[in-house]
DNA sequence: GTATATTGTCAAGCAGCCTGACGAAACGGG
DNA sequence: CCCGTTTCGTCAGGCTGCTTGACAATATAC
């Protein structure tokens, strides 16, 4: 009663772009999260990068991230208070704006984001490897590309 | 409260791996099912796509359903009740064995997805036209290496 | 100085999956 | 032929990751 599979199509022709898509990002976190898990970042999942993605430096307003992330206000509330409990992320009142929380990376933080930009790196390389450099840098550009055209 | 941004990274660099993946993959599968909407598919969402994309012909077995795509027969069988209800698909017992039933596409089901399939390619070649055939291709090809390089 | 907007939180709900348990039917060995 | 085991689909319940709605506290504008 565990799913396993995945095989080849039923119907014609080759494997529907977006099952692609979805495959190569699925393969891609589960090998950032493995390897982060290795490094000794235990407990990050995939949607804290929500907080890790659009963080500043210097710590960003709930809202500010809730924004950038395309996301609620409350989803990344809970992926704070998660981020929190595992002593990635704290909480300090802005001193500015006493509605207002700076939400800041901790010294763990910092060096789990590094960690993951590191391995995300290594993992292409991995790829450039066996498939060619070009070949890695043209799917990057590509899909930066298909993203651009339609954002138009 | 509505969310909506998406913008540009905080930190070094460029957009993380699975960010682009994803994006992309969200790209594609809105273009497709607003298409589809268009041209008189109602109803029919991303996650359908298990049935349509792993059914046979002659029409399936929920277990087999559920083995291709990877997930339990229970999630299989509320998708296939959606698309019972919407009329895309329909159940008829095994005379053969009678615990079992054959998942069958009706004749709005077949139009449905052969609609999508000539949406896919149409949503393909229109990136083509702005990137070149080979590009789109290469995408294509780089991703089911990366797939099967992972799978070894 | 008071109306209005903004910040983060609490509560509740929905989608899309999962595990567990089950009756009905098929299968296999004696 | 009969009975234990396996396989079919379903019912019930739970978890995750998001949503909408409502709100107190605080800041802002006139």
């Amino acid at each position: 009663m565990t799913p396993s599979g995945e095989r080849g199509e039923a119907g014609a022709g080759q494997a529907p772009l977006p099952a692609l898509l979805t495959q190569a990002k699925n393969i891609t976190i589960e090998l950032l999260h493995r390897r982060l898990g290795e490094d000794g970042f235990e407990g990050i999942r995939y949607r804290h990068g929500s907080v890790f993605r659009f963080i500043d430096e210097e710590g960003s307003r709930l809202t500010v991230l809730a924004d950038r992330a395309g996301l609620t206000k409350q989803a990344i509330a809970e992926l704070v208070d998660e981020l929190e409990r595992l002593g990635y992320v704290e909480r300090a009142t802005d001193p500015k704006d006493r509605r207002a929380k700076i939400i800041r990376l901790t010294e763990r933080g910092l060096a789990g984001q590094a960690a993951a930009a590191r391995i995300l790196v290594d993992i292409e390389r991995r790829w450039a490897l066996h498939l060619g450099q070009d070949r890695i840098a043209m799917l990057r550009r590509t899909m930066e590309e298909i993203i651009a055209l339609q954002s138009e």
